[in-house]
DNA sequence: GTCGGTCGAGAGCGCTGCTCTCGCTTGAGA
DNA sequence: TCTCAAGCGAGAGCAGCGCTCTCGACCGAC
């Protein structure tokens, strides 16, 4: 009868989790091939190799497989975020947090469907379902996690501060104080990473690595992170573009 | 033969521009309800009292429709820029530029499909054509007027210098050292607004007229436009919500 | 007054999301 | 081991979409 409380799984079930994959995999590629307000369920089914009506046993509708892309996508920026982290594991805290930013754009020039998925404009009619919100935070947490290595040598005032909610200074490990400047420097990658993918950098920034570097640097010191050479706002080259 | 060169327009040509007003209106209408994704032309027509079919002799595609919406929507949000400057023309650069910043965030509030539709992902498959390049540099236009009044003691490096594109410092009247702090700034009032409208801030920023003030002031000194009571940050509250 | 150009209506094509029904298959309980 | 409810895929169908084509009606320049 519940067949969910068995720890082996049916053959039923292994089908029912392939199918599922099959379907997620199909939906991805065709996101990537012609975007999300474009995405067809048909076409992902005919993709799959099942009839239209087939897809509906496994997403209720086309809104709730957007949803899964969605948190896909938070989940992969995220992974992205965290592994140029981990990369850069044994420097200092700026050359962690400017690896993060690049790893961060990396991720969206090669994901500009997932980015502008996540971060471009909602889906018309839809709104973000809760499950998205966990997932959403995870390149937050990584950034936070940096800048909470620095000293709070920043101060806004007291309404600033309390204009960010207290559970982001918590989830963040970070002196509130610092909060504010945290989210906006989170607000500014995203803000950057976007007008370049979204074109509003065309005919305006014309090196784009360059001068992403620079806004990265200036955000770091924003929150607090010291320039690695005192008094030298520039950055190591980036390896390749 | 060649009525365009008419000055005086023919009952057929105020035909023309009448029902060609009527459909923009609906079209305006609509994308306000259900959001540019969902734009449907026949919608449109149904609203305007004509057959589908029908529409198709003034725009010849919905993505022309679309376009025609971009770039009012462009003017429009540039217009709120300026109409905002133009009240606070008494006013400090910093007193300024702060009623800028929120001239166009209660805009973008007002009209989010409208903002989204400028400065959200772009609708798939379609490319923003160039006659929407002008109208979109206005904000930036009004941001670097006031901007051009401060005095440059930023100084980034030479090649974050070089990194923009030289029309910019030009169109904008502003000294070229400045252009990059310029740039980041029109990023972050962008990344501000669509942060909030988009539903990142969601249980993140809870006071959001505070957040967004203290980031427009933060931008204001980052492009050197210097406070008005030396030493301190904080500006004159904001009237009302 | 004529006649070419413009306009709106209507039918139609292929596509979409989604629903419903109909059989086949699967697997748990008797 | 047999039975039967539940799960599953196929197919038909509905309403809507963007867009094209054709056909009458009308406007206005000559």
């Amino acid at each position: 009868m519940c067949a969910m409380l068995s720890v082996v799984p049916t053959a039923r079930e292994r089908a029912r989790a392939q199918t599922t994959e099959a379907i997620l995999a199909a939906a991805r590629t065709q996101l990537a091939e012609v975007g999300a307000a474009a995405l067809s369920l048909r076409a992902v089914a005919r993709e799959v190799g099942l009839v239209s009506s087939a897809v509906y046993r496994y997403f209720p509708s086309r809104d709730e497989l957007l949803t899964a892309l969605i948190i896909e996508a938070y989940d992969a920026v995220g992974e992205a975020a965290e592994a140029a982290r981990d990369a850069a594991s044994g420097a200092s805290a700026r050359e962690c947090w400017v690896a993060v930013w690049r790893g961060v754009r990396a991720w969206a020039r090669a994901h500009p469907a997932q980015y502008a998925l996540i971060y471009g404009s909602p889906v018309p009619g839809y709104a973000a379902p809760p499950d998205t919100l966990p997932a959403a935070g995870r390149v937050g947490v990584v950034l936070g996690s940096i800048a909470s290595a620095a000293h709070a040598d920043v101060d806004p005032g007291d309404d600033v501060v309390a204009a960010v909610a207290p559970d982001v200074a918590e989830v963040l490990h970070l002196d509130p104080r610092l909060a504010p400047a945290a989210v906006t420097a989170w607000t500014q990658l995203f803000g950057t990473v976007g007008f370049e993918l979204f074109g509003q950098y065309e005919n305006v920034v014309t090196d784009r690595d360059t001068y992403f570097d620079h806004v990265a640097g200036a955000a770091a010191s924003s929150v607090g992170i010291p320039a690695d050479r005192p008094g030298n706002h520039d950055l190591p080259r980036r390896p390749a573009s």
